[in-house]
DNA sequence: CGGATCTCAGATTAACTGACATGC
DNA sequence: CGCATGTCAGTTTATCTGAGATCC
């Protein structure tokens, strides 16, 4: 009944269902990728070029939330499966632009489908006014722990 | 400026943010109780062995999300290291319920404390309120997720 | 018997840390 | 110079897989 003082309320937590809810999501994303023999990191990043096209390994490091060294190894993998292209030496700097092939598009095509049947069924308990609350706590959020980590 | 038809909005992604935010929470969390010398899931561990005494392994593995064989490596080291008891053999069934010791409340207190502060600073940009609805989201989506995962 | 638990062992993989050279 | 990048090397962590025993 009453919880003892100053002690986390795993109930009423937001970091816990946080957690939870994030859980849920990448155990839904895997089940509907491992079919196209895609992990969700592939996936990510593959969705990361479409939108972003020659975005760098480490930039695409940081938008999937994995280290550099990480991101390497995946896109060297992409690469030789014919999904991502890069020039063979740098123009600028050190930085490789990555970008998308044809068939990385057309592989995309099929993850992204499969992956946007998972954010219907996440948000389908919930109104488009609720989604949008939603998506404005999730960024504040981010906002608070981004600021001085 | 124009999306693809069918294209996931990274921007505008729930799922995306969803991702993020609990990406930053974790790397708030793991900076807060390495100086304890304590990982996020056995934090935890002990956090859902102070609210409900007696979870068995498994019980404790779905918690934390993680699998019964990761728990059952976690709690042996928590038990050596004085922080939870298990009785030698079950009473019944072969479920043994965890408990903690004196001293493992007594860690539990201080990376609580240090959990709580991070909890604050994440929830520091929303009125009770937002909170009150960002709980309320994150629950349908679990819920959702969960229905027919 | 099915279903759930706990455990042990091994293989695998995706991720990490550390270190170095390079370029702006 | 500081800082970010790309890369090499080794390690770790958590997982999966498969097995076996127990209990209701």
């Amino acid at each position: 009944m009453s919880q003892a003082v100053g002690r986390i309320d795993l109930e009423t937590s937001i970091g816990y269902l946080l957690k939870e809810a994030s859980s849920a999501l990448r155990l839904a994303m895997e089940a509907v990728l491992r079919p196209l023999g895609m992990t969700i990191t592939q996936y990510s990043c593959l969705e990361l070029l479409a939108q972003r096209p020659g975005l760098s390994n480490s930039e695409l490091a940081r938008g999937t939330f994995v280290t550099r060294q990480s991101m390497s190894v995946l896109l060297r993998a992409l690469e030789q499966d014919g999904l991502v292209t890069r020039p063979a030496e740098p123009s600028v700097g050190k930085v490789l632009p990555a970008r998308l092939t044809p068939r990385g598009r057309h592989v995309l095509e099929a993850a992204s489908a499969a992956v946007r049947s998972v954010e219907l069924r996440m948000l389908s308990g919930m109104t488009d006014a609720e989604q949008a609350v939603a998506l404005k706590s999730l960024r504040s959020i981010v906002r608070s722990l981004q600021d001085d980590a």
